[in-house]
DNA sequence: ATAAACAGTGGAGTATAGGCTACGGTCAAG
DNA sequence: CTTGACCGTAGCCTATACTCCACTGTTTAT
């Protein structure tokens, strides 16, 4: 399969499935003919974009779907290593969403407490 | 004021300091001196970095700062528009809470509905 | 035959906020 | 007098996930 029926499947666009490809994402990319320089990309890669994807969706890295990859190539992701893996993710996200929150409870009694009287920015003027 | 005084005071590196002077966040910098090369920081700029330090804590990017800076130099800042400015990045803090939470659902989903059974990966193998 | 569509490579650019290194000049203390 | 602390510039590097551009070669359609 040529990169452009991969872009069609996939709905992805070339630069990314290449940008993939050189990430280390992707396999079975071979160039059989000897008439010019095009790659074919292996059936398997179809599932592997749908993966990427979906994490990308649950909000892993590329990295993280690298490793993932790797792990299930080396059989080494049974169950509870997906489990775990997704725990720390989950984990992670609420950290971020604390993180965030805490921006925003701040700036919300920065809003309360101090704007009515304005002028808190006086002591920085002059270019 | 050399900038190793304004380390000091402010607690921020010199290259941070230098950055935010390129970045066009510091005022009133001159180079009196006809021997060397030396800098010379106003008083103002104390100020303007702790401004800043407090923006980023409340989650303002640079950028942001930089305007908020420029408008109070136009005294464009009233109570008001300062008001709009914190409620813009409060709405942004909040979009991006609510984006961080869909994807923590999406993985509890994921966790509960499909994990139980492993093996929903096992169409992605081969190196 | 020729132009469009498709394939490949390499490299730069995007945004963010600095860190780090090299290289050179200057100032103060021993 | 020399060493170390300090100051300056320039430019490259980090991470993330691509996008876009130039340039070249190939296949397909008219």
């Amino acid at each position: 399969m040529k990169i452009g029926e991969l872009v069609k499947i996939s709905g992805l666009s070339k630069d990314t499935i290449r940008y993939y490809e050189k990430f280390g994402l992707l396999c079975g990319v071979t160039r059989p003919s000897q008439f010019n320089n095009y790659k074919d990309y292996s059936e398997k890669n179809i599932a592997r974009l749908e993966l990427i994807q979906e994490m990308k969706k649950l909000g892993f890295t590329l990295n993280e779907c690298k490793n993932v990859i790797k792990s299930i190539i080396n059989d080494d992701l049974d169950t509870n290593s997906q489990i775990k893996i997704i725990n720390e993710k989950l984990a992670e996200l609420e950290k971020q969403i604390s993180e965030l929150q805490k921006h925003r409870d701040l700036l919300k009694n920065f809003l309360t407490n101090k704007c009515r009287k304005g002028d808190i920015l006086d002591h920085i003027k002059e270019p």
